[in-house]
RNA sequence: GCGCUGGUAGCUCAAUGGAUAGAGCAUCAGACUACGGAUCUGAGGGUUGCAGGUUCGAGUCCUGCCCGGCGCGCCA
């Protein structure tokens, strides 16, 4: 279920981002001495090099520029102006000014804002604004093959991302559920003289209907008689033909059946299941349109808009509106669905989270909304992304070893459910090993949060526009960065919660002063940073962002934790009562700030595992 | 040919125009009966494809090349 952004109250240009809780003063104290604006300062902090031990980084180039001085200078004048504040201390390295915070000062500039941690990942800079999100859109009565997790989890985390930086989402899964094929199915189903009551006893329904549509094809192939009978039926289909239609929903119903499975295991949820057959029949005002604004043009026997003339040299094709027979191709399908989702949601932006191969097509359609003259045509976002390969050991041929398009080293196409039900097997067993304890129906529950969400992690980590490369071992081996160390980091901080109460029975609320420890102040910056990464999320399209983000605090709790296996006193349950209640604050907001940013990625955060 | 995309450590990838280019995996060496070790600490490992240019400063921006993937008219 969706979670509502709490409401932030007013915002100022300082605590726009969390991280400025904490610089909001530095950046006020250094605007008022060089005669700047404090936004200004503000948009300059930078990560300190490695070998600078220090929190934050300030360049003072355009500084010492507005204030004529030379860099390091400036970085030096600013030193005792900075140092006066509490709990900063500065020191200039050439142009640099070097910041170290107290630990205390940053728990108590963040803590007291995230009494619910979530809050982290929270941001209001969507606030007011709409988005369409268009992801998934498998075709029917056809398998959601391992590839189809890329837009399906793009698209997903995308959806929540924009939903916690204050956007209004709607979820779009526009299907593939039109065209010839489906004559060619009805004409096999008729010619084999099947029932209902075959399909539904098929253990898997889309395959039922993929080897009744791989048989037909065949035939179709060695007998002229059987392609007239699916043209026929094709025709009957369009035509509205009480029969045709009846099995095309029964097609389409039993595909959505099986793409419910796979969309309930990995947690997707869908607002509009409008599909390629809902626009059939209504691209006719669309068609009216253009030729009225002396878009269309004859070309080769084919309806082209001539893109090359009309919108600029960039274009080397015309964009095709319709074939020589007169049938509608999926740009103009494309172009009739924006139009009744920018009727329906007024949207401020609208994303198609399809691969990279169509970015021609999304150019193109989108220039030819602009030639309408559509005020959405600048809102249109192609979100594309790079295909998946998978290890492929034995090519064979004498072909060397290597990554291959989405298929297995025997060459078979590797299905989404197939994959999964692999990785949540693989989860199973590391479970068993790692913790007998969690048995039964919580064991199986926990390992396909785990499986799924190492498949979903790895998928998601890097930069869309990337190919993914998919190795059983490597996104499974739950080492490293990836879903299951975040899931990790999650259930230990779970498991000190509940030994809490045990242990400090009478425990106060937790003062965030007497957090004053390096690992406590890593774990706070981390958090501090998880806003700027959402909003780098939303703002790119890059999933990846936030993920970046949730491995830096993971990474960081878990030194945190682990620093507390040789020193009794360093851990969260510590003897002192009053110092693990500061402690258990922290453990609260980290653990809710990564579970609700995993969630936001698409994975379920266990509290065990 | 044109377009999109990628080229950074052995492998997989990060890096709002900022310092000495960072992580994970793998390798090696350690911590510790461990608030959950599915952990942490450290080491080795780099001419950021090549060549120019802009800039106080370039992996990042510009120009030209090289290599890979994908796309480029009646499928979607």
């Amino acid at each position: 279920m969706a979670v509502e952004a709490p409401d932030p109250g007013p915002r100022t240009p300082d605590d726009f981002l969390m991280l400025s809780l904490i610089t909001a003063p530095i950046s006020h104290a250094v605007a008022a001495f060089v005669g700047v604006p404090a936004a200004q300062v503000a948009g300059l902090y930078a990560a300190p090099a490695k070998g600078f031990a220090a929190d934050l980084a300030l360049p003072c180039f355009q500084l010492a520029k507005a204030k004529g001085m030379a860099p390091p200078a400036l970085a030096t004048a600013l030193v005792p102006v900075v140092s006066a504040l509490p709990g900063v201390t500065a020191v200039a390295a050439g142009p640099f000014l070097n910041l170290t915070l107290a630990p205390t000062a940053v728990a108590t500039a963040l803590l007291p804002g995230l009494t619910d941690g979530r809050a982290a990942v929270r941001s209001t800079a969507g606030a007011g604004k709409k988005v369409c999100v268009d992801f998934s859109s498998p075709n029917i009565a056809k398998h959601l093959a391992f590839h189809h997790i890329r837009s399906t989890m793009i698209g997903n985390a995308l959806a929540h991302c924009y939903q916690a930086a204050g956007w209004q989402v709607t979820r779009i899964n526009f299907l593939g559920d039109w065209g010839t094929a489906f004559g060619r199915l009805i004409a096999g189903w008729k010619r084999e003289g099947l029932t209902l009551e075959q399909l539904r006893a098929a253990p898997d329904q889309v395959t039922f209907l993929n080897d009744l549509y791989v048989r037909i094809s065949k035939a179709a192939k060695e007998d002229a008689q059987v392609e007239e009978e699916a043209r026929r039926w094709s025709k009957a289909l369009e035509d509205g033909d009480t029969e045709a239609r009846g099995l095309w929903q029964i097609f389409k119903d039993a595909s959505l059946g099986e793409f419910q499975r796979i969309y309930a295991l990995l947690g997707v949820t869908f607002d509009s299941w409008k599909g390629e057959a809902h626009y059939e029949d209504k691209m006719g005002p669309l068609l009216t349109e253009l030729a009225a604004k002396g878009l269309l043009k004859e070309d080769q026997g084919a309806t082209v808009v001539d893109l090359p003339t009309l919108a600029g040299k960039q274009f080397k094709k015309p964009a095709l509106i319709k074939r020589a027979d007169g049938g509608t191709l999926y740009a103009t399908r494309d172009l009739t669905a924006c139009d009744d989702r920018f009727a329906e949601f007024a949207f401020d932006r609208s994303l198609y989270v399809v691969d990279l191969g169509q970015s021609l097509h999304f150019q193109e359609w989108f220039a030819v909304a602009k030639l309408l003259g559509r005020p959405f045509a600048d809102r249109l976002r192609h979100v594309g992304f790079g295909v998946v390969l998978m290890w492929n050991d034995e090519p064979g041929e004498g072909l060397e070893p290597g990554w291959a398009k989405g298929r297995t080293r025997a060459g078979k196409t590797m299905l989404l459910r197939e994959v999964l039900e692999e990785a949540i097997d693989r989860a199973a067993t590391v479970m068993a090993e790692k913790n007998p304890d969690i048995t039964g129906e919580e064991r199986a529950r926990i390992a396909r949060a785990v499986g799924v969400g190492a498949v979903v992690f790895n998928d998601l980590k890097n930069s869309r526009s990337n190919d993914v490369k998919f190795k059983f071992e490597d996104a499974l081996n739950m080492q490293g960065e990836t879903g299951p160390y975040l899931q990790f980091a999650h259930a230990r901080l779970c498991s000190i919660e509940r030994k809490f109460a045990e242990a400090h029975p009478n425990a106060g609320a937790g003062d965030p002063a007497l957090l004053a420890t390096e690992h406590e102040k890593t774990v706070l910056l981390a958090l501090a940073r998880l806003q700027a990464a959402l909003e780098k999320a939303v703002d790119t399209d890059e999933p990846g962002a936030l993920a970046t983000g949730l491995l830096a605090l993971a990474a960081a709790i878990a030194a945190w934790l682990t620093s507390g296996n040789g020193d009794v006193e360093a851990r969260v349950l510590c003897s002192d009562a009053t110092l693990a209640a500061a402690r258990l604050r922290l453990v609260r907001a980290a653990r809710e700030a990564l579970g609700e940013g995993l969630r936001l990625l698409g994975l379920i955060a266990p509290e065990r595992m």
